[in-house]
Formats: C-alpha cells, sequence, structure tokens
RNA sequence: CGCGGGGUGGAGCAGCCAGGUAGCUCGUCGGGCUCAUAACCCGGAGGUCGUAGGUUCAAAUCCUACCCCCGCAACCA
C-alpha cells in the first residue's frame, strides 16, 4: 500500500428518489476512487443519507409512516441504485445510525464547550399549517410558497454556531491552501462571500422532533448542516470509544476531497471547515465543486419534475453507457448539457464504434489469420505501445486535476489510433504476402496488446467492459485483480486463445434506422 | 449598482490567464477499404469567434460600454 485516500460525495436527502445529477456526482467519485485503488491507495470511499428535518418527517407522515420507518425504504432504494450503477464505495453513512449521532453530540458538545455555540433567537414568517419557517426572500407575493397562505413573523429560541469569529481565519487558510477549494471560479465566489462578512449560523431548532436533540437542552433539535457535515467524520469513527475505530478515524481523517455539486459549496467550503476549526480538527484537504448537468429546459428540479430516473436508463442502455456518459461528456468542474440523444451519440460513436468495433476486429482477424491464438511479436514498430505510452501519461496527470472527461478522451484516443493503424497496416494484405507474417504477428499483437492496456485504463469508469476484453482477448486472470503494473506493455501472453464473443457495446442506434 | 458562469461553422465543446495561420467530437457531402458492430480510414463544404468602440504592426485572446442566456442568494448532485 502507497499512502491513503478518503473520498466522499454529499449524503443525499431521501425525500424521494434521486435523479441522474446525484448520480453524476456518485458515479464521479466512485471513478475517483477506482482510480487511486487501481494504484494500491489504501481508499476509503463514502456516501450515504442525510436523513433528518421536518420535510421527511412531514413526507413520512403523508405516506403513513414513522420518519424511521420512511427513511429505512428510502435508504435501500438508493443502495439498489448505487448497485445498479456499480457504485463500489466503502460505507453508506444513515445520520439517523447511533454511531452518527454519538458523533454529532460529541462534536456539538466540543464546539459549545469551547464557547462557539450560543442560545439566541431566530427570527422569520412562520407558516402555521405547514409548520415551516420561511426567509423573506423564500415567500411567494408574502404567501407560504408552499400553500399559498397567509404567514406570520414569529420567533423562537435557537443556538447559534459563531461563524463571524473565524472569517479571518478561514481568509487565512484559503491564501495558504490555494488547492483547497477547485475549481479556482468556485473559490472566487466563497472568498467574495466570507469577504462580505459572515452571520452566525442557526444550528438549532424547536420546531420538529425528528433530528438529534441537543445534548444539553433536549427540546431543541441540531439543525440540518451541523448534522449532515459530520457525517464525514462519523463514517470513519469519530466519537467511538473502540480502539479499531479510532484508528480507522486517524488513518482516514482528514478526508482527500469532498466531492459536491457547486449549490453546497458553500456549506462545504465555509460551514464545515469553520465547525471543524472550531472543533480543533484537521481541515480537509480539497472541496471540489462540480458542474452540473442541465438540461434543454433547464435544471434539472424536483418540483418540476423533470428528473431523470437513472434506473430507467440503465435498464436501457447498460450500466457502462451510462457510467461513460456523465464521465466523458461533462467537462468536470463546468456545466454540461444532459439530453438522451446525447448519450446515446456518444455510446455508439466512441463506445460501440471506436472501442467495441476494434475489439471486435482484432480479435475477428486473429481468428481468421492465427487460428484464434494471439500471434508472438518478432519486434514492434512501436507506433501503438507509444500511443499507450502517452495514453497512460496523459491519463494520470488529468486524473491527479480530477479531469474526468479529459482522462477518457486520451483513452479513447488509443483505440483512435489502434483503428487507423489497422488501416496503415491492412493485416488481410500481409496475410496473403509470402513474406508477411513476421509483420502480420507484431501488428495482431500490438492491437491485442494495447487493448488489453485499455481494459485497464478503463478499470475506473466502466464496470463490465474492462473485463469483457480481457476475457476476449483470452487472458486467463480477472481484470479485478488488475494494478497499475498491469499497464506496462507486453503483458499479454502469446499463445493465448481469444475468446470472440457478443459485441461489446452493440449499436443502440443503426445507420439508416429511425429511432 | 448583490455574487458568479457563459455567448466560437447545423449540435456540443476547446482555445482566452502568458495576443501572431480558428481546433476537437458529432452531423453532413464525396471517396477508399473489406478485418469489423451499415462499422473503420481518407478528403471536402460549412465560422465577419454576442454587439459597438478602443489599445496594438497584429485581437476569439487585452481594455471599455452594452445586449442576451443560465445559476446562486444560507436544506435541489
Amino acid at each position: 500500500m502507497r499512502g491513503r485516500f478518503y473520498i466522499t460525495t454529499p449524503i443525499y436527502y431521501p425525500d424521494s428518489d434521486l435523479h441522474i445529477g446525484h448520480a453524476y456526482t456518485t458515479v464521479a467519485a466512485d471513478a475517483i476512487a477506482r482510480w487511486h485503488r487501481l494504484h494500491g491507495i489504501n481508499t476509503f470511499f463514502l456516501t450515504g443519507t442525510d436523513e433528518h428535518g421536518q420535510k421527511i418527517e412531514r413526507k413520512a407522515c403523508q405516506m403513513g409512516y414513522t420518519p424511521g420507518e420512511f427513511v429505512d425504504r428510502m435508504a435501500e432504494r438508493i443502495q439498489r441504485l448505487w448497485n445498479a450503477l456499480g457504485i463500489s464505495h466503502d460505507d453508506f453513512i444513515r445520520t439517523s445510525e447511533p454511531r452518527h449521532q454519538r458523533a454529532v453530540r460529541q462534536l456539538f458538545e466540543r464546539v459549545h464547550q469551547q464557547g462557539d455555540i450560543y442560545l439566541g433567537r431566530y427570527q422569520g414568517w412562520y407558516c402555521t399549517p405547514c409548520e415551516t419557517f420561511w426567509l423573506q426572500r423564500q415567500l411567494d407575493r408574502n404567501l407560504c410558497p408552499d400553500c399559498q397562505r397567509p404567514v406570520e413573523f414569529l420567533e423562537e429560541q435557537a443556538y447559534f454556531f459563531r461563524l463571524s469569529r473565524y472569517a479571518e481565519r478561514w481568509l487565512d487558510h484559503i491564501a495558504t491552501h490555494p488547492d483547497f477549494i477547485q475549481p479556482v471560479s468556485r473559490r472566487n465566489e466563497m472568498m467574495n462571500f466570507v469577504r462580505a462578512g459572515l452571520e452566525d449560523l442557526c444550528v438549532s431548532r424547536t420546531s420538529f422532533r425528528w433530528g438529534i436533540p441537543v445534548p444539553f437542552d433536549p427540546d431543541h433539535v441540531i439543525y440540518v448542516w451541523f448534522d449532515a457535515l459530520t457525517n464525514y467524520l462519523s463514517a470513519v469513527g469519530y466519537g467511538s470509544d473502540d480502539a479499531g475505530e479510532r484508528t480507522r478515524f486517524e488513518t482516514f481523517w482528514p478526508a482527500d476531497v469532498h466531492l459536491v455539486g457547486k449549490e453546497i459549496v458553500r456549506f462545504h467550503a465555509i460551514i464545515w471547515p469553520i465547525i471543524l476549526m472550531a472543533a480543533g480538527l484537521p481541515l480537509p484537504r480539497q472541496i471540489y465543486g462540480h458542474g452540473w448537468l442541465v438540461l434543454k429546459e433547464g435544471k434539472i428540479s424536483k418540483s418540476r419534475d423533470n428528473s431523470v430516473d437513472p434506473l430507467v436508463l440503465i435498464d436501457r442502455y447498460g450500466v457502462d453507457p451510462i457510467r461513460y456518459y456523465l464521465l466523458r461528456e461533462i467537462p468536470f468542474g463546468a456545466d454540461g448539457q444532459y439530453s438522451e440523444d446525447s448519450l446515446i451519440a456518444r455510446a455508439d460513436s466512441d463506445l460501440a464504434n471506436d472501442l467495441g468495433n476494434l475489439l471486435s476486429r482484432s480479435t475477428a482477424m486473429i481468428e481468421k489469420f492465427c487460428g484464434g491464438v494471439v500471434p508472438y511479436s518478432a519486434g514492434s514498430d512501436g507506433q501503438l505501445p507509444a500511443a499507450v505510452d502517452r495514453a497512460v501519461g496523459e491519463v494520470s496527470r488529468a486524473m491527479r486535476a480530477l479531469q474526468l472527461a479529459d482522462a477518457l478522451a486520451s483513452i479513447l484516443e488509443v483505440a483512435r489510433r489502434a483503428n487507423k493503424y489497422i488501416e496503415e497496416q491492412a493485416p488481410w494484405e500481409l496475410s496473403r504476402a509470402a513474406d508477411g507474417a513476421r509483420r502480420l504477428g507484431s501488428v495482431l499483437y500490438d492491437l491485442a496488446e494495447c487493448q488489453r492496456i485499455l481494459a485497464v485504463l478503463l478499470k475506473p469508469f466502466l464496470v463490465r467492459a474492462p473485463d469483457a476484453i480481457w476475457h476476449q482477448l483470452g487472458m486467463l486472470r480477472a481484470v479485478a485483480d488488475a494494478t497499475h503494473h498491469d499497464l506496462a506493455w507486453g503483458g499479454l501472453p502469446p499463445g493465448v486463445t481469444v475468446r470472440r464473443g457478443e459485441p461489446l457495446f452493440p449499436r443502440i442506434v443503426s445507420k439508416g434506422a429511425d429511432r
């Protein structure tokens, strides 16, 4: 093992089923985690659910469940989705679990003792039927945005966290850790926000019960962010008495990357580090705020109900095309346009035409010209080894910068190069030429070998194809055991028998056919 | 004057920070090949880089103003 790596997704709010945007975040984190594991790094990849709060409480009640029953159901549905997407998380934290509640109480207590939590008054517009506080700007023509009834101005006692006290320390930290918030545009946004001044944060409520009680004042329930963000600590053992858990905490905290959508960068980049400062804990190394999948009609929105169900897509196109599309099409960090048509176009062009067809024609030629046996290479002309070598370097560089789309582009570039190489070398002519056998052997070997390595490079991104590629090439080992050592040229043993099979990626749309 | 992102051939994007022949993928048109999943390879057409000024020998790139689109505004990945 060389080092350790801890990556997280946000914990999702399970008031309804997750959509393609959640899948995007989670698949991205999965690819990054798998990349580190491939390199022999002790990796911990965390996702989970943020289960408390009034919305859940109300939704459960509407459906005739207790909040606990409701979130159990939802958490199970979410885990089914992650299984279907091949997500390789090491743990699934739920904020309703005792280990999490213990950690939150302990952290809250610690920050309180430190003097950064005080009792104050929370003011807002209250809708009695909905039992909800709204901010002025959330009101819809001075009416409750949910039920359109009048609201009244109320205040209640609440605990506050002294965010304001830490603005200077936060700015210092950003100055000395320029990579703390990525991409840079998000960092600038956050710096402007903090420079404009921080208000203390309301961290408790008395208007609902479904949450973690304040340890020293059980009439209050700890309010959203203090509860939710702590999951990153509780999942690695913070607050546990168990010696093994404490070792785990020492091993994995601080996290290397909190991967989040751009709309919650603020909570992760400002509130979370300040909570940790107050608690005297080390800060995570990086908050990465990725962009959004944007639909033609605008952003994905639960209320507009334009969301896309990932399970439907997986069912229709398979898990690898979805993963590939999400990671390849959207430049990581910026917004990208989502459409089913572009998914199909991507999958057909890159996966079926370039990658799948390459395997198909290569194995077919090995069968036709070499009796199905991977030939011995008497000496490569070095073209494909050079292409692979370049790609391995480019993928490493891209992955270090979390540029997943660039990494995939570099990988596919090898497939394009190999297709071109076939055209240039014309193995079918070599097979007819009296003196062609030697060249034919090296050309076909290089083709097969470069695809063996492509499969290894693709391992972090795709969950089915790498295995299928190795199998068809006649590899006796499973790609599951492959490591970065398998990126070295020459790992395919000559003499193995190829196992030509079903197309790796059948075309979704045939040319000329309607769809 | 709240903050931020963006406007580049039909579509989606790169290039802008460190000015100097406008690039990539898809689509489209023509050709080639026959190993392959109507696929692959080669070539062509198609852009006054949102608008108007300015700086410069030279501007997609730097400066100014304006127009348009999108997001955030303290619980929507």
